[in-house]
DNA sequence: TCAAAATATGGAGACAGTCTCCACTTGTCA
DNA sequence: TGACAAGTGGAGACTGTCTCCATATTTTGA
């Protein structure tokens, strides 16, 4: 999992680059460009850039590894800080949030969470695990039902992140996190 | 909208020559073969399936139309029977159970919803009109909360359709049912 | 019934991306 | 500083998409 090799330094220098340059044509809202183009733009031979990303998958993963990383410890430190359905409820508010304003996040979401081959989804494993840690925290206080399981917030999520380009994303994100939060509250009996 | 002209008789043979392959495939999982050896299964020229089908999607779209058009003619028929939160409750618990045992809708319904771009998308819109309809309804009965719109329910949609191929398919999408219901119901103040 | 007009066919080949391969360059280590 | 390991780049093979048009089939209407 975690690196075994360091890469020698013109090595590690082309991979960020790539990281770089990919960061910035994602951020303007460019993402189809040719892949041996993009290799052309960074400056390094097409070569390089397939030894280093062998898939666009790989290579989003890595520009968005970072911002996943932040995410993930919002999530852990909502945790620490609030009480279990108003970590939850904080920390899927401010997922959507972040999503709106990061398009290219939204859409690397959506085909990480799509890939189901294990180790390209590693981010959105992450993403998960911490969902899931929210979720049984809440289950534990009792202030969400136990029956529905990380898998189907994760389905919604999912689906939020897949409709990025829908010209009415925003409310109907919000919806869904509304719905979400509403069904897992505890009916009381 | 409608079809303008009417075929030809050969092109109409061809077209629906295309159309049942397609389905004979999808029905057999296999989704990614080459466009042109797809041709050549059906028993047309590469240019006749262009012709007919520009894309992919349009091919998906065809293939689906009328499993489509069902599943719309059920949630009307539904709406008719049944109370209004009964109808949408039956009708996005079945949704659900024809996708599973349909892996080829799930995945085109995905593809559908995802392309935004008007005409392609008339099979995913026309089921939007049915589940807006069956909404409505139940606003109007005061069985669910009014501030939540179709949008948002058509998204987990999405996300349920887009994992079509998970693991835990079965159990997420179920929950996510669960969810959204729930979430609906309107809070006994 | 048949010729002209309209419509449709098919598959060769142009084209556009992807990805590999390996002779060469650069960095590291003793 | 030399030798070895690690990394590079870009030409070109490869794969799938899509167009084009000479040819074939169907329809029309006289």
């Amino acid at each position: 999992m975690t690196d075994a090799k360091p890469l020698r330094a013109d090595a590690r220098r082309n991979r960020d680059a790539l990281i770089a340059k990919a960061r910035e044509l994602f951020a303007s809202g460019c993402f189809n460009l040719r892949f041996d183009d993009f290799a052309k733009l960074a400056g390094v031979g097409t070569g390089t850039l397939y030894r280093h990303f062998p898939t666009r998958e790989a290579l989003a993963e890595a520009v968005y590894r970072e911002e996943l990383t932040a995410m993930c410890d919002r999530a852990r430190e909502l945790q620490a800080t609030l009480p279990a359905d108003e970590a939850l409820e904080s920390f899927l508010r401010g997922f959507v949030d972040h999503l709106h304003r990061h398009e290219g996040l939204a859409r690397t979401l959506a085909t990480l969470m799509a890939t189901q081959s294990g180790a390209l989804a590693e981010g959105a494993q992450a993403l998960g695990q911490v969902i899931n840690d929210l979720l049984a925290a809440a289950v534990r206080t009792g202030a969400i039902r136990d029956d529905v399981g990380a898998g189907a917030v994760m389905m919604t999520l999912h689906g939020i992140c897949a409709a990025y380009d829908h010209p009415t994303y925003r409310t109907d994100a919000d919806g869904v996190i509304t719905l979400v939060l509403a069904g897992l509250r505890r009916a009381t009996p």
